[in-house]
RNA sequence: GCCAAUGUAGCUCAGUGGUAGAGCAACGGUUUCGUAAACCGUAGGUCGUCGGUUCAAUCCCGACCAUUGGCUCCA
């Protein structure tokens, strides 16, 4: 809801993500085909609602936005109204026309009204515009565009015309926050997207058509292949059906075998750990609200005496904590020469002063009141020891492999150590944020963290690398691009752990991994994790969807954090450097994006329903008797090389078989009639490939075994 | 978490202020059929949940839950 009363923020930071003057020539036809139709949009609205105030208006991935305020809200219902506005607009092919201005001119006709507006609009001030302003740093020249009335705060660049945007359609409406920030005001965002012509715009509707069609959504419930039973599990936590476990078991027998060659080890751990883990790791409380609420064990559950004296030893610490807080600010105000210190004075930081007071106790420094102190030091750790304890559900595998490591010696000698576990880790994900298989909050991670010396990070981060290249061969994804993540100079000691050194090395040591071993990426500034840099890898299904599926991080703070160490060749103890790898990321997201990638038509390898047995002729008709039998010895044959094979003798057309088998999405039919019988021999269809022909019993069994076993594609 | 839309049978969807309908799927039967539907019948629903208005609510109103499209977030 626009808040009338909600100012933008009066000064604000440098916008980070701002797009330069260079960035912004770079504008390729379509993008500046989308930017000036955002305009256009713009210009319509304004006819139709003249107070609306504009704040962002820039071209994306397949379209456009603009986001506004705007008492009235906008329905779907509108757009027929507001697209006939501006096909006047464009009809009009009123030229886009670049007038540069001071910035004390464009102050003005921000505080006119005029910017962002058709005419000036006193008492109803451009803004945000005057915001944009402000962002606009010195000496940088000030831009307008003007398309007939409309005139907006704008660096260009744009089509000559406005009958250059070839054709156009709205596509939703959406809630959008100001500059993206939750706490700033929310604004109405008008999504719409525009080509050259027409015939690309259809393109574009029937791209998305097919992707809707592809959803995996809408065909894991054809192929029964998960459930989301939110009633009773909860919402974001699939349980995987059986054709569906037959994927997951599928992708870990996969990733077994190929982490087993690459010199992996297994190892398996609980779901839950004690707070303490999180706290060592550094999990908590940074990442507390993305983790399910502790569970709490209460020892003394039951023994309510014990409870009673709990409860009252608690107050008791609470009143000593009071008299502590209040012999520190004595000190302050007595200015006592004994302590010499003056860290308490202004700092009303009431941990802070209580640690302090505890270190001058510790140390002596403390006379007076120092008996209080003592009195509260040894209440309070008795009192915390006879808290509940807490466990989390984990929210990632690191600080339990981590555990692993420590749980043994280790010499230079074990390393490279490759711990690996289909782990699962429970995120309390933001509810608006569940989206089927892709964003769950119970999931099953293909991990494994490496465990090396500097010397040997290299080597490892390479073979890490080929190995995702191997799984992208075997699903045939021929678009990847990972994103390499580095941390930010200013964000150190606060988003990132302070280790200007460390991060540079790294950061310098997988940059030339990725560089030497030719992979395809683009580095990004000032989104690592907070222990070290992170790799995202992005792949594109077969329709051209680009899904995030992996995650590469090095990790160079949180093994010190555990006190992780081996010993070196030179007899002294050092700290290894540690990869967390996950190449197939999560079962949930990987196979909702392989169900999109092959639309359902699994490869025999994958397919849930490998092979199905279809007799021409019933078995409740004794004529048919000898050619059941046949039939059954195929498939008998088949499931003994557990091969996934069904049959169907039922006493439906055979035209009726087929179709269920089609739509079940059986990878390989075999149809068996007299014919194939007598000549000991099978016909064979392949689904959405139709029949094949017929061919020999013991040539169809070894083709079906070899394509599974080399998992063809 | 925020904004909006949606919620009727397993699926796709009709429908009405007077206690619900179709097609497909399922089940039963007839048919004995050579590669995407032969025919007949049966069963299936507290109309997301809770509350309010009303003589009467699936329908009107409110809250909640869930899903979807976005935003924010994604260690």
């Amino acid at each position: 809801m626009p808040d009338e009363n909600q100012q933008p923020p009066q000064a604000p930071q440098p916008n980070p993500e701002r797009k330069t003057l260079d960035d912004r020539a770079k504008m390729t036809e379509l993008e500046r085909i989308r930017h000036s139709c955002a305009h256009v949009m713009a210009t319509a609205i304004l006819r139709l609602w003249p107070d609306a105030q504009f704040a962002y208006g820039p071209p994306v991935e397949n379209g456009f936005y603009y986001d506004m305020e705007l008492k009235h809200r906008i329905a779907p219902e509108d757009f027929e109204k507001i697209e006939a506005e501006m096909k006047k607009e464009i009809k009009a092919n009123n030229v886009f026309e670049r007038i540069v201005v001071t910035r004390e001119q464009a102050i003005a006709q921000a505080q006119s009204g005029r910017l962002g507006g058709l005419t000036d609009r006193p008492g109803n001030a451009s803004k945000f515009k005057l915001d944009l302003l402000q962002q606009i740093p010195e000496g940088e020249p000030i831009s307008y565009y003007k398309n007939g009335d409309f005139i907006d705060l704008c660096a260009g660049p744009h089509v000559m015309r406005t009958g250059n945007i070839g054709a156009f359609k709205l596509t939703s409406v959406a809630a959008a926050y100001y500059k993206g920030d939750e706490k700033g005001p929310q604004l109405q965002r008008i999504y719409g997207t525009a080509f050259k012509n027409k015939t690309a715009l259809d393109e574009y509707f029937k791209m998305l058509e097919e992707a809707k069609r592809r959803d995996h959504r809408k065909i894991g419930a054809e192929m029964g292949l998960f459930a989301i039973d939110t009633e009773f599990v909860g919402p974001g936590m699939p349980l995987w059906l059986p054709k569906g476990t037959v994927l997951v078991e599928e992708l870990e027998k996969l990733a077994k075998e190929t982490e087993f060659a690459a010199g992996y080890v297994r190892v398996r751990t609980p779901h839950l750990a004690r707070e303490k883990m999180y706290k060592t790791s550094g999990h908590l409380p940074y990442y507390a609200e993305s983790m399910f609420p502790p569970i709490e064990l209460d020892l003394l559950r039951g023994k309510p005496d014990e409870i009673a004296k709990r409860e009252a030893l608690g107050e008791e610490v609470a009143f000593l904590r009071s008299q502590v807080l209040s012999a520190a600010a004595d000190l302050v105000v007595g200015d006592n020469p004994l302590i010499g210190d003056v860290d308490l004075v202004g700092n009303d930081d009431e941990e802070f002063q209580l640690q302090k007071m505890q270190t001058l106790w510790e140390d002596g420094t403390l006379m007076a009141g120092a008996g209080i102190v003592g009195e509260f030091v040894a209440k309070q750790q008795n009192w915390e020891l006879m808290q509940p304890e807490l466990y989390y559900l984990k929210a990632m595998n690191c600080p339990h492999h981590h555990r692993i490591f420590a749980a043994e010696p280790h010499s230079y000698r074990d390393l490279p150590l490759r711990l690996a576990e289909y782990g699962t880790c429970y995120r309390y994900e933001q509810s608006g944020e569940l989206f089927g298989l892709m964003r769950v909050r119970s999931m099953n991670m293909n991990d494994a963290h490496i465990y090396c010396t500097e010397d040997q990070f290299a080597d490892e981060f390479r073979a890490v690398n080929e190995m995702y290249l191997k799984y992208f061969k075997i699903f045939g994804l021929e678009k990847y691009q990972m994103r390499f993540s580095t941390s930010a100079p200013e964000g150190l000691g606060k988003k990132y752990v302070n280790e200007p050194e460390l991060w540079k090395k790294t950061e310098d040591m997988v940059r030339r991994v990725l560089i030497e071993s030719g992979i395809n990426f683009v580095e990004v500034a000032n989104e690592a994790a907070f222990y070290g840099p992170k790799i995202d890898v992005q792949v594109w299904s077969a329709i051209g969807r680009e899904f995030t599926i992996a995650t590469n991080q090095v990790d160079f703070a949180v093994p010190a954090r555990f006190g992780l160490q081996y010993k070196d060749r030179d007899n002294t103890m050092k700290t290894p450097l540690c990869i967390h790898r996950a190449p197939l990321g999560t079962h949930e997201r990987f196979i909702g994006f392989l169900i999109e990638h092959y639309a359902g038509n699994f490869p025999l390898w994958l397919a849930p329903d490998q092979v199905r047995v279809i007799t021409i002729g019933a078995e409740d008709d004794p004529a048919s008797a000898p050619l059941i039998a046949y039939a059954k010895g195929i498939a008998a044959e088949l499931r003994g090389q557990m091969v996934r094979v069904s049959t169907d003798f039922s006493n439906s057309p055979i035209k009726g078989k087929i179709q269920d088998a089609e739509q079940l999405r059986v990878h390989t039919m075999l149809v068996i009639g007299g014919r194939d019988m007598d000549a000991g021999a099978v016909s064979v269809r392949l689904h959405g490939k139709g029949p094949q022909g017929a061919k020999a019993k013991g040539e169809v069994v070894a083709e079906i075994l070899a394509a599974i076993r080399e998992r063809r594609a």
